[in-house]
DNA sequence: GCTATTTATATAGCATGCAATGCAATTAGA
DNA sequence: TCTAATTGCATTGCATGCTATATAAATAGC
């Protein structure tokens, strides 16, 4: 028996989750934004300041990953940073003007493309959609190196 | 109303994602493999020979995508090549020996990961989770450009 | 048969993500 | 207080994925 794409939760995965960032993308790239800034502008905002170790947390990537993030938006003047008073180590990082302007965009974005994925699914479907996520996302997590 | 995370389809998609690209690159990654080159090893599974048109098709990636992965793999002798003899644009692509011999091993570590990610869910869960995803690919895909 | 379109692939350039490593500042433990 | 461990971040190097573009071969329309 072959592998069937269709009957691989890892494949499907993959497949939903490269759609939904070209979604996205194609929506922000107006605003010369995309996907992986979105967890950015969310942690951050109504102005509320985090330093990088927060904002891996937030987003639920490695270090080295958001570091670029976060030196691509600085670069494109979304980000305002100031060194930490409390640890010399570290840099705290709120939105910018420019990027607090964009805000409801990015939101509106997101919501878009999330009714659009969900579309056709009933209040059910869409609520087993999350909870069944959130189960596969809490059982790789075990999987995971220790911390 | 902040953006709850959990409660993003986007979201959580992209992180069940790259939570299961992570578990197969662990268990790939002594056999010098990873994740991006199991819709290949399963689409030339048995000896079949493929263009890279096919496997674009097989592997939903873009062009571009699939030649650098098949760059690499042919760099990393996975691969035999030939021209086609039907169509000089074209190469038609198998596994080599030392690909095939890696088949089991794919095989392998995929069904161990996709039966991680499921467990503790139910048959019925395990198919709602197939059959949500697949309609979240659908409803993505006609917000694609037209081929 | 000849031109226009389409198709198969290649390439450039970039963003996103990872593991591995190194360094300096902080904290914990004796 | 002094050393050892931990923490926050930067950097390197690479794979994977995308869009945009170019080129050659094949096909279609006339």
């Amino acid at each position: 028996m072959d592998f069937d794409r269709n009957s691989s939760s890892g494949y499907m995965t993959n497949w939903a989750a490269r759609l939904f960032a070209r979604a996205i993308d194609r929506r922000l790239k107006p605003l010369g934004l995309s996907s992986a800034h979105m967890p950015v502008f969310f942690a951050l905002a109504r102005g509320h300041e985090l330093s990088q170790r927060q904002l891996v947390e937030a987003a639920s990537v490695e270090q080295p990953t958001m570091a670029s993030t976060l030196q691509r938006m600085d670069r494109d003047g979304l980000l305002s940073k100031r060194p930490s008073p409390e640890d010399r180590r570290s840099t705290l990082y709120r939105l910018s003007e420019k990027g607090l302007a964009m805000m409801d965009q990015v939101r509106a974005a997101g919501h878009e493309v999330n009714a659009l994925a969900l579309s056709g699914m009933d209040e059910a479907e869409q609520t087993a959609y999350l909870a069944l996520l959130a189960k596969a996302v809490g059982n790789l997590e075990r999987d995971e190196p220790a911390d």
